[in-house]
DNA sequence: GTGAGACTACCTACTGGTAGGTAGTGGCCA
DNA sequence: TGGCCACTACCTACCAGTAGGTAGTCTCAC
């Protein structure tokens, strides 16, 4: 989740940087929550200048999003090389999203998720295709795991994917909503638990 | 989920068909997504009409809010009175949430839980008083479904009350950006079988 | 000397909100 | 029974501020 190297440590280009206020305002605030002069006055500079990088907002917006799917799909294969067994590819799944949280974030996605039927259509595409990734990605992982014994699923793992998610998403919201990072873990914990075997349960027919 | 009676079936008070349409524009474009002209454009009536009846869109939000609280104390005192068992209570629960996606909207909370930020003091405060209404709500119902045997809960029922509420709201904001709405009970039904017991698994101490 | 990146100076459309006015209704009392 | 008052519900016409966006100019490193 990181920008890239840029030869040494150099203040990044401006680009970059507009899209970096964005991301957060856009995380904070929505996509409709800010406008060209928020961006313009955190970084001293004019409107005038985003729009040279920038020419529409909807692009400013695809072009963030599509910087937003490249960094979490990195995420994402980093915890794959990174080794270990299922359950700790879950639970480092999970900090990519607390991460975002404990920096009073949402999710962009879960953001525009909300915002979805007032955003141009390229984005709306983006947002879905980033949860799809999302939910390829776990249920895959959902599946390594049950065959690996380091999960215990309780149904389909694409139904398990789809239910972490929204979990996930909901779990950011209501966390922001209380004013209170940690909520957000509270309700995380028990679902990670659920699905580690040999915790609570133990699986049986009927 | 009603309005006043009011002696016949009268077209209902301008005041009530105001905070109709901005409640159907707050659901699906969220608070910061419409505005008073988009109202009266629906209504046929002018802006200064609209101020009138709310001076401020803030007064607006507020009133909409405490509707919307009324009327969902209202669906849940009726499930609590229905009669039936812990878990017949909690599908009728589920169904509250489902009315609302199949019309395209989303949880009118869930969407201002996005916003928040940006909301007027008031409003944060209402959208929190909604989510903690649900959370002893839910929570009292599944300890009464622990106790009676109809529910299974996995965890202590709070915990397990926070965890449906995430879930709830974030497969609403799922299912709309695939502008699928069955996808919202594709993740709620799993959730539901997992808490009903003889169905799976078995509790059981490791 | 050219081109990227910034600027000044604007534009149009729309935001929430206000000032001031009018038509109609219901009560009340002389 | 007619006239006045207070009130509701709406109106036209406007306000300052901000939205996203554009045209044309300056500057300076390569």
């Amino acid at each position: 989740m990181n920008d890239r190297p840029a030869a040494a440590s150099q203040p990044a280009d401006t680009a970059s940087r507009i899209l970096d206020v964005a991301e957060g305002l856009a995380q904070t605030r929505g996509f409709n929550g800010f406008s060209y002069a928020d961006i313009a006055a955190v970084l001293g500079i004019r409107k005038a200048s985003l729009h040279h990088h920038f020419p529409t907002k909807a692009e400013l917006g695809r072009a963030l999003l599509e910087r937003y799917a490249v960094a979490f799909g990195e995420a994402l294969k980093a915890i794959d090389s990174d080794g270990g067994d299922a359950y700790d590819k879950l639970v480092r799944y999970v900090q990519l999203y607390d991460q975002v949280m404990v920096r009073d974030r949402l999710c962009l996605c879960g953001m525009l998720a909300a915002e979805y039927s007032t955003l141009p259509r390229p984005m709306q595409e983006a947002v879905r295709r980033f949860f799809e990734e999302n939910e390829r990605w776990l249920t895959k992982l959902v599946e390594e795991g049950r065959r690996g014994g380091s999960l215990r699923p309780g149904a389909p793992a694409r139904d398990v994917a789809r239910v972490l998610i929204s979990a996930l998403e909901g779990a950011m919201l209501l966390a922001r909503s209380y004013e209170d990072p940690s909520r957000f873990s509270a309700v995380v914990q028990p679902m990670l638990a659920d699905l580690r075997p040999g915790t609570l349960r133990k699986k049986r027919r009927k």
